[in-house]
DNA sequence: GTCTTCGATGACCAGGATCCGCATGGCGGT
DNA sequence: ACCGCCATGCGGATCCTGGTCATCGAAGAC
């Protein structure tokens, strides 16, 4: 899951960059809002996540012009205290949630976890595929009953795949909602990322959940 | 079940009004520090919610009065993060539990249910994880029986995580919840910290209590 | 229709670079 | 002196790289 933060606040920015990485989502920041406009309709982010108050371009023109491109992915905007009113506008310019400055950063994840969920599928909140059992609010992986540890990254994969599954994914695909734009695209490290979670995952079951399709991509299905 | 919730902030204030009667509670909202504590004594509730930063009276001597008329009921506080000193007074003072600014409501709502549970089940207001036992109100802290000193930011930190305890806390929470709102994410104090309680908890025990996620932050439990 | 060949693609491995967390010593303020 | 905080170096986990080897599938030969 690939994020957006659009926040001028070095600070604000960083700790929510940072609170999201640690729950393991592949985080842009970017402190300008012309700029922040551009890349949220250069990239297929999974949410964005907008400061109102914005040099160069507001938050509120930065949702409006995502709408108008109709493009439905979840955004949550964070105002200041004083802009109360602020806020309603963003809502009516097509904005899914707001949270008001300051924030607890609980909250803000809480919310993320949430717009993310209602984004995907409208399901109970952990996914499963078979026996295979992922809860993204405690981030914990369950094969059979059996725990199973993965590293930031495994998860990032596995969460990916396991949201999309039934369908092919494609390395670019997996690459732009795993990694972050700091990505080089000429590695085969999505390959190697793919083997460590078939060791932890398939390995040693009859059943496997990970299916390579040739020349295109993986796809995790129970089949 | 009624509660009272003395908060100046109207605008906060109608929030957890009506978060709480949402909850089917009967909520009453006072915005005075004096009047409230004339209704709080004036009528058996069953929880008290009030602001530390009042108009009139402070919370703090509220709380106070309450509990020199030897009225037991749960009493819940409010602090702002600047005032994190404060709220050891007001435990100290005589309050059940504490919950700093800004909060998440569902939080509160936990909070609140959790305090109601206690008064009635009159389980101990002490949180326990394996032979590991705090007891907020003393601000007492042991081990298999043992006594442990710790200074005023171990204990907040350890009772952050025995809260919390089971879950993963990213460092970022931590650093909300534990320091105020002038943390300097760049440094590794949470780091240091961790490692101090590790010392007085977990040296010298086979079963260690505080576990490091890599790449994400700590948490607290028996396996 | 079957077999063979061969290029392309992916699996897997080993090692290196990098980042993260731990421990410790030191500094300033109370 | 104690507490809270900061800075640094070390060791190890994690992440990535580059390579070799296995596998697949298309195309051509028989």
């Amino acid at each position: 899951m690939r994020i957006l933060v659009i926040e001028d606040e070095t600070k604000v920015g960083c700790f929510i960059k940072r609170a999201l990485e640690e729950e393991s989502y592949a985080v842009d920041l970017c402190e300008d809002g012309a700029k922040g406009l551009e890349m949220a309709l250069a990239t297929d982010y999974d949410s964005i996540i907008v400061d109102l108050m914005l040099p160069t371009l507001s938050g509120l023109d930065i949702v409006k012009s995502i709408r108008r491109e109709r493009i439905q992915i979840p955004i949550l905007i964070l105002t200041a205290q004083s802009q109360v009113d602020q806020r309603v506008k963003g809502l009516d310019a097509g904005a899914d949630d707001y949270l008001t400055k300051p924030f607890a950063i609980d909250e803000l994840l809480a919310r993320v976890r949430a717009l993310l969920r209602r984004g995907t599928t409208d399901s109970p909140g952990v996914l499963q595929i078979d026996d295979l059992i992922l809860n993204p609010a405690t981030r914990e992986v369950t094969r059979g009953g059996q725990r199973i540890e993965l590293t930031l990254k495994e998860y990032a994969l596995l969460e990916y795949l396991m949201r999309h599954s039934g369908r092919v994914l494609t390395r670019p695909m997996i690459s732009e909602h795993v990694w972050n734009q700091d990505f080089d695209t000429f590695t085969n490290v999505i390959d190697v990322y793919v083997n460590y979670l078939r060791n932890k995952i398939d390995r040693g079951r009859t059943k496997k959940l990970i299916h390579t399709i040739r020349g295109s991509g993986y796809m995790l299905k129970a089949d």
